[in-house]
DNA sequence: CCAATAAAGTCACATATGAGACTATCTGGG
DNA sequence: CCCAGATAGTCTCATATGTGACTTTATTGG
């Protein structure tokens, strides 16, 4: 039942993606009581400090409304701490607390694994390739997309 | 500002959809009143015809609860019409109509000339290895994942 | 044949999200 | 220097969505 459209790579993507991405992130949801905005924040968060909530929406692609609400509510949980920027005070950067990262050290193994058990089928240089097809188009996004569409 | 995650392919895969699934569908919401559900339920249903709730929620990745609301949304609209199958009278076969396959028509397009753009930075013989990897990750979903995860 | 279980679809409720207005701050051309 | 945008972030309101319970019908095993 899975065919059947005329935007055959883009439908494709999506039914792969969805099936690893929407189980594991409400499961997350659930259990950890945080929202899509927030786990993604808390991912970004991680790997890079003293970004805004701008820089989140554009690596996330949600809404800067979502963003931002999920920012007010990590603060609230601690889990996240905010300093506005001296050098433009419209801008607060953003930095994860040791908590935070303890909870984010709580779901990203499953996201992990779940990837690994995706990618299974392919073989190292099946996954190389379409890991390096994927930068392209990655790389090539702002050609065809405006950050503001988003 | 794109990098900056452990689960890499996933992530980018999400990035790149993203960008091209989510003004598209927000675009086809606002202009034409259709949720999510209803968009994906007559795509399905212009190019497969008699199936059931169940077929479009394992098509779309979309909760039943939401794809019920869809269907009775759309049934509401005339652009889709139901009979209980006479074979298991739990079922009901969906049929487009010609006003649904009118306003598919008229969504269609702008997801295929997006796609395009989406595709156009990969070569001809990129693009079919993409795909091939694609169907590839398709068909090897129900190893990984369950349906009723959705 | 009947009871227990499963499956299709609907519903009610709580919550997350999208749209767009709003405030505060910054920037660049007269 | 100052005013007309632009930009970062927040807020309000309406709507779409997730969850889980519910109804109806089918299937299976005793």
């Amino acid at each position: 039942m899975r065919g059947g459209t005329e935007i055959k790579i883009a439908y494709k993507m999506g039914y792969v993606l969805n099936f690893y991405r929407e189980p594991s992130f409400r499961k997350i949801e659930m259990e950890l009581g945080l929202t899509r905005p927030e786990i993604v924040t808390l991912i970004f968060l991680n790997f890079r400090e003293g970004v805004t909530a701008s820089d989140i929406c554009e690596f996330s692609g949600h809404l800067k409304a979502n963003i931002s609400r999920g920012i007010i509510a990590l603060e609230k949980k601690k889990l996240l701490r905010r300093d506005t920027d001296r050098a433009d005070n419209r801008r607060q950067l953003l930095f994860i607390t040791p908590a935070g990262r303890a909870l984010y050290a709580r779901y990203i193994p499953a996201l992990r694994e779940r990837e690994q058990a995706m990618l299974a089928c392919l073989t190292r240089t099946e996954r190389k390739e379409f890991e390096r097809l994927l930068d392209k188009l990655a790389d090539h996004v702002p050609h065809w997309a405006a950050l503001d569409e988003l």
